[in-house]
RNA sequence: GCCCUCGUAGCUCAGUUGGAUAGAGCGACCGCCUCCUAAGCGGUAGGCCACAGGUUCAAUUCCUGUCGAGGGCACCA
């Protein structure tokens, strides 16, 4: 690796001239500005101090004793600035980031072991079992699962959960619905009164229990539409489950031995003041019923049994039980820190340029069936994860069903589409992309091939700190560069034509096919397709 | 009142655990099709990075405060 190899220069450097090294690691970083160079490090900076010098004049010595050495790739070294050091490469280091993308292919290419194979648990969507997905649970959905996604690809072992909420008075409320309608009736209040509820309540046989029934109903439409927009859960886990086994009852002794549970006012409270929360909150009712955080704490102890981290995707509604629930973990001996939050903020629908508001019990929700069959998976996919989940965001349904440039998915599908495109046209014309070995990429000299590598050559980066981050976004944010610069390339430097000698066909084949593999893995990383022709 | 998130081009948003002259898409304006899809490519215009302090060799980035937007502070889930 070019960056390593860089690193080890520059640490000679300074140990050959007696400045004592940083703790740290030398750091290597791109240039903003490619007139500052291929790379450039700021140890001169750094390391001033420390050495007691001018930082000017000690980059201009590391310069010059870097220059007078032979580093791989390397053309020029230069300082700049305060006290830049800059690295000016030769194209073979590209070249070499070509080979590197090609061999690695679409499993080994960008897929640094950050995990080593820590068990992470992401649990998100959890929509209750009352009614369809919709719009409002996409954001988290398509979050969720391009963490989970970036998870694996970085060396962890990743489980894909969806709690179902099957236990309490929305249950109730969701059945009384159900046989209301069924009996021709309105549902009662505090019912739902969405249109699915009559379409199931139709669907549904005499003499069963309108919950038990709903539920499955609900849980199997569920799966199919998070199925169809390509996200697939490795476990379903009930509530009710934790009710039948015991564990919640088990939890709560726990809670009342450890003393961090205590009775008071005919109810039993979580003492969660003691680690940070503004009041203690209740967990058994004065009336005997759980609240939903008795069983949510019985549910994270579960997962904590079973994993090394956890990971809920949980939308800003609920950022204010983040704290009662590490309180509650922290209070039974788990490590809180290993449980994570991510918290999506919400998203603002338009129509035709107008909100929509959503209300599911008042039967005004878009589901997301419809809005894949609006806008198409893909689309959806990718404009959730446009912007980070920090952000609010506005979705006009309608920009993204337009088939314009203005839409990013097809200018990226289009990316991938083309490299088949020149695949399709070169074994038309008889010509094969030969071995690598084989290859004369030193002809790969041309701008537009460069800038395709170099945005190749961030990918890792990119990968390792998406998933540090929890930031898939940044996966779309590469991926969009990447086809810019291949649409790029794809315009001024073609592959199969008259003018172009068979050498450099075969070495602009091979750039074609390591744009492929970039291409194919973010866009698996994001869920979305990579149709070979559109 | 307290807590969380946000405030960057006309619009929608990026911005690598602090780096050099802050980027992209759309919209506006001007160019480019005898050749792998012009669903594309190039160029121009457009910025007090909300505001005020602080830390630092260096702040859009970190800290504090102010203003503005959204969300949350239940014996509802």
């Amino acid at each position: 690796m070019i960056r390593d190899d860089l690193a080890a220069g520059v640490l000679g450097a300074l140990e050959a001239l007696g400045v004592d090294p940083l703790p740290e690691s030398i750091q290597l970083e791109r240039p903003a500005n490619r007139e500052h160079g291929d790379w450039s490090t700021n140890v001169a900076l750094a390391s001033a101090k420390r050495a007691g010098r001018n930082p000017r004049e000690l980059a201009q010595e590391l310069a010059t004793y870097l220059a007078s050495n032979e580093l791989a790739h390397v053309d020029s070294v230069e300082i700049a600035g305060p006290g830049f050091i800059n690295f000016r490469l030769k194209p073979t280091w590209l070249h070499d980031v070509l080979v590197e993308v090609v061999q690695g292919g679409a499993d080994g290419y960008a897929a640094p072991d950050l995990g080593a194979g820590e068990r992470v648990n992401v649990e998100f969507v959890s929509a209750n079992p009352t009614g369809p997905v919709h719009a409002g649970h996409a954001r988290g959905a398509s979050h969720g699962d391009s963490l989970a996604r970036l998870l694996e690809r970085t060396g962890h072992q990743v489980t894909r959960e969806f709690y179902i909420n099957d236990r309490g008075v929305q249950m109730a409320r969701f059945g009384e619905s159900l046989a209301a309608r069924k009996a021709g009736e309105e549902p009662p209040e505090e019912g739902y009164l969405g249109q699915y509820i009559v379409d199931w309540a139709s669907e549904m046989p005499d003499g069963v229990d309108p919950v038990e029934w709903g539920k499955q109903r609900a849980i199997e439409d569920q799966k199919e539409v998070l199925g169809s927009f390509g996200v697939v859960f490795d476990r379903w886990f009930s509530e009710m489950s934790l009710v039948d086994s015991g564990a919640i009852t088990t939890t709560l002794n726990e809670l009342l031995s450890r003393g961090v549970a205590y009775e008071a006012d005919g109810a039993t409270w979580l003492r969660s003041t003691d680690f940070g929360d503004d009041k203690d909150r209740v967990l058994v009712k004065s009336d005997g019923e759980y609240t939903y955080l008795l069983p949510d704490i019985a549910y994270h102890r579960d997962k904590f049994s079973r994993s090394d981290r956890l990971i809920n995707v949980w939308g800003a509604d609920h950022h204010g039980y983040i704290v009662r629930m590490k309180a509650a973990m922290a209070s039974l001996g788990e490590d809180a820190d290993k449980l994570e939050v991510e918290i999506t903020q919400l998203v603002d629908l338009l129509k035709d340029g107008e909100p929509v508001r959503l209300s599911k019990r008042a039967g005004t929700v878009i589901e997301l069936r419809d809005v894949i069959d609006e806008v198409g998976a893909d689309a959806a996919r990718l404009t959730y994860l446009l912007q980070s989940i920090d952000s609010r965001q506005t979705i006009d349904l309608a920009e993204v069903a337009s088939q314009g440039m203005d839409n990013p998915v097809f200018y990226v599908q289009m990316a991938h589409a083309r490299i088949h495109g020149i695949a399709r046209k070169a074994a038309e014309t008889g010509i094969v992309r030969g071995p690598l070995a084989d290859a004369s990429l030193a002809l790969l000299v041309h701008e537009r091939e460069l800038e395709v590598l170099r945005s190749l050559s961030e990918f890792p980066d990119v990968v390792a700190i998406a998933a540090r981050d929890r930031a898939p976004h940044r996966i779309t944010t590469w991926v969009r560069e990447l086809a810019g610069t291949f649409h790029g390339f794809y315009h001024d430097c073609y592959v199969v034509a008259d003018d172009v000698a068979p050498e450099l066909a075969d070495a602009r084949l091979q750039l074609v096919e390591a744009a492929r593999v970039g291409l194919s893995i973010g866009l698996d990383l994001l869920g979305v397709s990579a149709p070979e022709q559109l």
